[in-house]
DNA sequence: CTCCCGATAT
DNA sequence: ATATCAGGAG
């Protein structure tokens, strides 16, 4: 995308997004369940490559199982595998989930951090998951760059490139601030059910005059 | 770039 | 059978 958006395409932006408020509304609803930071934070580390389904299916009972911080730091490593197997690469996600949990213990004090750095320091958290923290937990305005955002981003032509950061950038400028949270549950929705990526429904979907690849 | 990996839809 | 799912690390 052109650092510079032409007035037509400003235009176009705000029609997609006043057709994705019509549709899915602007409360704010988050996918993965949760009741407190760093539960969000264990849900979206098991979310990699998983349905929200599955992961929601599989915290109900982990969440009581390890009821804290510290229940996950002194896990048993192959016990907590076997309890998070189906949401797949379940020994790198239990490895890392231990790691985190004793580096939130021993370096912020229990505390999830709100910025950026020190997110992403902790080990299997990510830009997404970072910027997933950071929108629902804190309320900081952030861009998440998930599949879904990825796959409809580029199809919408709001974006041309691959790399998750530079499509985050890119949105940055295409996108409101006050609707860059909203982006990624909406188009998450909008991926989950119409524009899905095997078998999109160009035809019966409400954004088809708005976009390129519906044509 | 590769590897991690089970569950599900097509 | 194969593509895909709220990715991250080496």
């Amino acid at each position: 995308m052109a650092k510079r958006m032409t007035v037509k395409e400003k235009e176009r932006v705000a029609r997609i997004l006043a057709l994705l408020d019509k549709e899915y509304g602007t409360d704010y609803r988050c996918y993965l369940e949760h009741d407190s930071a760093w539960q969000l934070l264990i849900a979206t580390m098991l979310s990699a490559q998983c349905t929200d389904a599955r992961v929601n299916i599989v915290t109900k009972d982990l969440f009581v199982k390890y009821p804290s911080i510290e229940a996950f730091a002194k896990a048993d490593r192959e016990e907590l595998e076997q309890d998070i197997r189906s949401t797949g690469f379940y020994r790198n996600k239990a490895k890392n989930i231990i790691a985190c949990c004793q580096k939130l213990l021993l370096e912020f004090h229990g505390e999830v951090p709100s910025d950026l750095e020190s997110l992403t320091s902790l080990a299997g958290v990510g830009r997404k998951t970072a910027n997933v923290i950071r929108g629902n937990i804190f309320n900081e305005p952030s861009i998440v760059v998930d599949t879904h955002v990825k796959r409809i981003s580029r199809k919408l032509g709001l974006t041309k490139e691959k790399d998750p950061e530079k499509i985050e950038y890119d949105l940055m400028h295409v996108l409101p601030k006050d609707h860059w949270i909203l982006w990624n549950i909406h188009i998450i929705t909008l991926g989950r059910t119409i524009c899905t990526a095997r078998s999109p429904q160009c035809e019966t979907c409400f954004l088809k005059d708005e976009c390129p690849a519906a044509k």
